[in-house]
DNA sequence: GTTCGTGCAAACGGTTTGCAACAAT
DNA sequence: ATTGTTGCAAACCGTTTGCACGAAC
């Protein structure tokens, strides 16, 4: 836990201010993906003197210096993932709510094989229906 | 070519309206991945008397019906693809066309082998820069 | 004292909606 | 007559911008 989020920030060249700090604290470390509007309300709910502005600044900030990558995976609904190494996602029919998918549990063939393209990155998107949880023990 | 469109879309349950056909005519054909503006812009083109409205109501609608998928790739620009076969998608970072990728291009894993997930649909989403043309014999 | 961070409210751009007119059956 | 289609303009929603103030260096 705990790695220094104010070292974090000043290493990508970013002022630690105090509202930076807290947008930081959650975005950063968060499994949720959340769009630029829950973040505003989760860092509000504990630091209620941050405008909408502000949010959206340092998320684009954190996004630029490379904290933070935007995924686009549904209409109208900018998305977060502080999570850089390469993942596939999963993208819920009926919730949108999207599930980081470990890299090494799909194989997928190399697109820089491909003639004609130079690939960045890339990923799997799938999209369905996420079953129940297995029920382990619960039956009583 | 000039597969049945008015056939086309009374078998999905659309009544094949001029304005319809004019806008099916070119999105369901269509290789490139039109936005709704685009498509506004090409079918005014040849039919000045088509409104905003209708041409998002007639997308909606296609999409709806099966006929088009809808493509989030990209921020503040949904896109449109009449290609139902399943297939991948390369985007470009410059440009940010898209361009279809065979489905037999890319080897990747069945997803539906992953516990906990039924999968409706998955592609492989890839970013960077496509080469120039391979230049075959243009040396003169 | 210049640069940087912030809040506010207005602007923006793509999409949807309400409503009234019109066409098809 | 009823139902489906269209145009217009306004509404909507997430995001960006302009500007003025205040803090940090």
């Amino acid at each position: 836990m705990a790695l220094d989020l104010q070292e974090t920030l000043r290493k990508s060249g970013i002022r630690p201010s105090a509202h930076r700090l807290a947008v930081a604290e959650y975005v950063l470390t968060t499994d949720e993906h959340p769009s630029a509007e829950r973040v505003l309300e989760r860092v509000t709910g504990r630091f209620p003197l941050l405008s909408r502005a502000t949010v959206y600044n340092t998320l684009n900030l954190f996004v630029q210096k490379g904290l933070l990558r935007e995924l686009v995976l549904a209409e109208g609904n900018v998305v977060f993932d502080p999570k850089l190494e390469p993942h596939h996602h999963f993208v819920d029919d009926e919730t949108g709510k999207i599930d980081d998918i470990p890299w090494s549990a799909l194989a997928v063939g190399d697109p820089n094989k491909m003639a004609g393209y130079q690939i960045r990155e890339y990923m799997v998107v799938m999209r369905g229906r996420k079953l129940g949880r297995p029920r382990v023990n619960k039956t009583r």
